[in-house]
DNA sequence: ATTTTTTAAGATAATTATATCCTTAAATAG
DNA sequence: CTATTTAAGGATATAATTATCTTAAAAAAT
């Protein structure tokens, strides 16, 4: 569904949240052990996100990546921003072309998964996810 | 979403059905210029479908792929196949374990989503596609 | 100011997905 | 039975994604 550099950018995301509910700042390598995934890769991942304005960032001693307190960063965010919006709007058979005047033989019934997904993820906010998180109702890694 | 094997595939699998119903077997060449696809790769494709029993092929002249036309095929086979079933079934954050014992933060959101796909290929009849494809209301290339 | 911490960026490596080529074998038509 | 057509399979090439390494630059703390 969504590529491994989405997926670790939103387990990032999610546990960086979390920490910044609690006024913390991690940093990558704090990170990468929360979520599990490859350190070199969530920093790529991380930096991507905070030089297009998802998450923010702070330099030197103390410092690592976090969220505004009032965030309402939205999962769709992140996912247009490292995997695009193909997801949410390309063809479901690779055409270049394909709208409801010239549609694939499967427009309309992957019209209505892909408008499914794309509403999810616009209207999950991602505190709202870190507070369960936090509440240890959901989980970030195995 | 799907693979680009995948894609070529199921465009394949619904050319391979319009013509069955027609009493045609299209060999690789026919394929690939109808549905506009790389022939080697195309031909991986088909080889591999054919090999599952997904479609069926003949060798020697006049030969090449088709479907029964009784086939009650579903889109679903074709994906499982290409693609596995990772996508009915995975986790949406790419962890391994997640279940509603131990979900990931968007386990319930993605569940949905996913399920709605799975039930769309599930219930949706290529032999049906291929009908609509016949009488031009939709379309496999461009 | 200097040192330390940490993000940022660029270059590189490994892996996987995509695509191609070439040879072999099967099967039909004649 | 033979020639021809076509799928099947193996080996190989290319591109994209995933992952790593190294160095630089920024910023905070002392």
């Amino acid at each position: 569904m969504f590529s491994k550099a989405c997926e670790y950018g939103i387990r990032a995301v999610l546990f960086i949240a979390k920490q910044s509910q609690q006024d913390l700042r991690p940093n990558i390598a704090e990170i990468s052990k929360a979520v599990d995934s490859p350190e070199p890769f969530t920093a790529k991942v991380c930096q991507q996100l905070a030089r297009e304005n998802v998450i923010r960032s702070r330099k030197g001693p103390n410092g690592g990546f976090y969220l505004e307190k009032d965030s309402t960063l939205k999962l769709a965010e992140i996912v247009a921003v490292i995997d695009g919006d193909a997801i949410f709007k390309g063809c479901g058979l690779g055409l270049r072309e394909c709208s409801s005047e010239k549609p694939c033989p499967v427009h309309d019934q992957f019209m209505i998964v892909r408008n499914g997904l794309k509403h999810m993820c616009e209207n999950t906010l991602v505190m709202e996810l870190a507070a369960n998180l936090e509440d240890g109702e959901t989980f970030l890694k195995v």
